[in-house]
RNA sequence: GGCCCCUUCGUCUAGCGGUCAGGACGCGGCCCUCUCACGGCUGAAGCACGGGUUCGAUUCCCGUAGGGGUCACCA
């Protein structure tokens, strides 16, 4: 568990805003999705803002789509942040300006040293088993070749250490002999990341910095930077990363895809990844199916665990299953239409819709996620003669075509075509032929459905309508009669 | 390697000195049943280890082990 500190230490004057800022070097993936949530809820819990900020000041490494795939997640998520997006790049000339500010109140000076020479320097700490880390070889000279290239390094305190009250890791110290000068401007007048986050979290009044874990250190760093500008500190909270399967850092094969595959590929619902999301390092009690508004109202940081939580696919794909059987139907129809069209290869009509309408209800208590939804739901519109999977080729071919026969006319005698009356036709045809309704059932099922497992069956046939059932049969008393059980 | 952080069933977690250590996913069994699901019931499964503190430690402290993060003119 987290540390119980006070979460409103920077708070207390206004109102809290958080912000997500991830970097436009690839999609929106799990850990950014949750980072996000984290501060989306934390901001929303206490009536703050939730802004958003594009840390674009790589420019080698940017790109629009990736920008536009974050938002897009975003979105999905149904995230939705607070005034306008702020694009970091576009906001450099204010990070320099405070970077000469700091130059000028002597908390910042030039350093010459070239890449090659602090690369040499590494090396020989390396070679001598000492910390790596820039030795301030140009902190106290003022003789520098003010014609030469150079960059722009905080001059950090030397002596003593800093503490964080970190929301979620509790009291963190780190002696200030173990950081060394950061970069604040590049040799090529460009500002660095350290330099732009401080920047921008004071100008965008972020109160609460929650980021994953891997940024606590340079936390450390950055309160340097503000302290030397005397601005207001913020309250920081480092969460945990998430792990693959394996205890190891999520990497492709685990699951660290963009949200969009999330929804794409693995037809997810939104609302079960932030239902997964919010679980994973958080709980409310033996509360597992937590809706929004309920994250809202609960979430807190110091809940959420300091240790790594390991992605889950098949947990995530249970709650999904549930949100699944939650959904609207006709939400759900709409969801899968574009893979049902793409299955089918034809355009979906009205009575497609109808009865994929009229089946949602049964075919999503099977499903735990809209690819299987969509597969599932095929059979109920595809034309004759449908095709039969393994399972229900087995079946029919070891049913006795005697009695599928008997079935078939049972049916067409029905007095209605309702799924209680049909249950009854064969019930009633299972007790006269003296047999187990299954034995009935199942050879019908694989000539209605072409698969072994469905929905009721009654129920299908209804939906499917008098002509169609009996139509599907007669397709598979041919199959059977023709090439039918030899024996 | 230095520094920082973490450690309850396989996994996610509840627990905040005295509990039969609870729930969920997954796994096994049973029930329901026309199949598959859903649903219900049920079983196996955990406090990393060693010292303390205490009448009493899963819970507090210190070590050990294991795991993770970070050490750029990336973010």
């Amino acid at each position: 568990m987290g540390a119980s500190q006070p979460e409103t230490r920077a708070s207390e004057a206004g109102k809290v805003v958080t912000r997500f800022a991830p970097s436009p070097t690839g999609f929106l993936h799990i850990g950014g999705a949750r980072t996000a949530l984290f501060n989306y809820l934390f901001a929303r819990h206490h009536g703050g803002d939730f802004r958003l900020r594009i840390e674009d000041t790589d420019r080698a490494r940017s790109t629009d789509a990736a920008i536009a795939a974050i938002l897009d997640g975003m979105t999905w998520l149904g995230f939705d942040w607070d005034g306008e997006v702020v694009y970091q790049f576009g906001r450099a000339t204010r990070h320099v300006e405070v970077a000469h500010r700091l130059l000028g109140l002597g908390h910042a000076y030039r350093c010459y040293a070239t890449p090659a020479e602090l690369e040499a320097l590494r090396e020989a700490q390396r070679a001598a088993r000492q910390p790596m880390r820039y030795d301030g070889r140009w902190r106290d000279r003022t003789d520098g070749p003010n014609d030469q290239p150079c960059v722009i390094r905080l001059k950090a305190p030397r002596d003593g250490s800093v503490t964080i009250d970190d929301l979620v890791q509790g009291p963190v110290t780190v002696a200030n002999a173990e950081l060394d000068d950061m970069v604040l401007l590049r040799s090529d007048g460009t500002p660095t990341y350290m330099l732009a986050v401080v920047v921008d979290d004071h100008d965008m009044g972020v109160t609460h910095v929650i980021r994953g874990d891997d940024h606590l250190n340079n936390a450390f760093r950055q309160l340097a930077l503000i302290r030397a500008m005397q601005w207001p500190e913020p309250c920081y909270a480092h969460i945990p990363l998430i792990h693959g399967s394996d205890g190891a850092k999520l990497s492709k094969r685990h699951g660290a895809l963009g949200v969009d595959a999330y929804r794409d590929e693995l037809g997810l619902l939104p609302e079960a990844v932030e239902n997964y999301l919010l679980r994973l390092g958080w709980g409310h009690g033996d509360d597992e199916i937590i809706s929004r508004a309920q994250a809202i109202d609960w979430f807190d940081l110091a809940g959420v665990g300091r240790g790594p939580a390991r992605f889950d696919i098949k947990k995530l794909e249970n709650v999904n299953g549930h949100y699944l059987r939650a959904a609207d139907d006709g939400r759900l129809v709409d969801l899968i239409a574009p893979a049902v069209t793409a299955a089918l290869g034809r355009e979906l009509g009205a009575a497609d819709c109808d009865i994929l309408q009229r089946s949602m209800a049964e075919l999503k208590k099977r499903a735990s996620n809209l690819n299987d939804l969509a597969a599932a739901s095929l059979f109920y519109l595809r034309s004759r003669p449908i095709p039969m999977d393994d399972g229900a080729a087995k079946l029919l071919a070891s049913a006795g075509p005697q009695l599928v026969a008997a079935a078939r006319d049972a049916l067409a005698a029905a007095g209605e075509w309702t799924a209680t009356a049909l249950e009854g036709v064969a019930r009633a045809l299972a007790e006269a032929q003296a047999v187990k309704l299954g034995q009935i059932a199942q050879p019908l099922r694989a000539a209605v459905t072409g698969s072994a497992q469905s929905p009721g069956l009654f129920d299908v046939m209804a939906l499917l309508g008098r002509e169609e059932t009996l139509g599907r049969i007669d397709d598979a008393l041919g199959t059977i009669t023709k090439e039918g059980p030899s024996a």
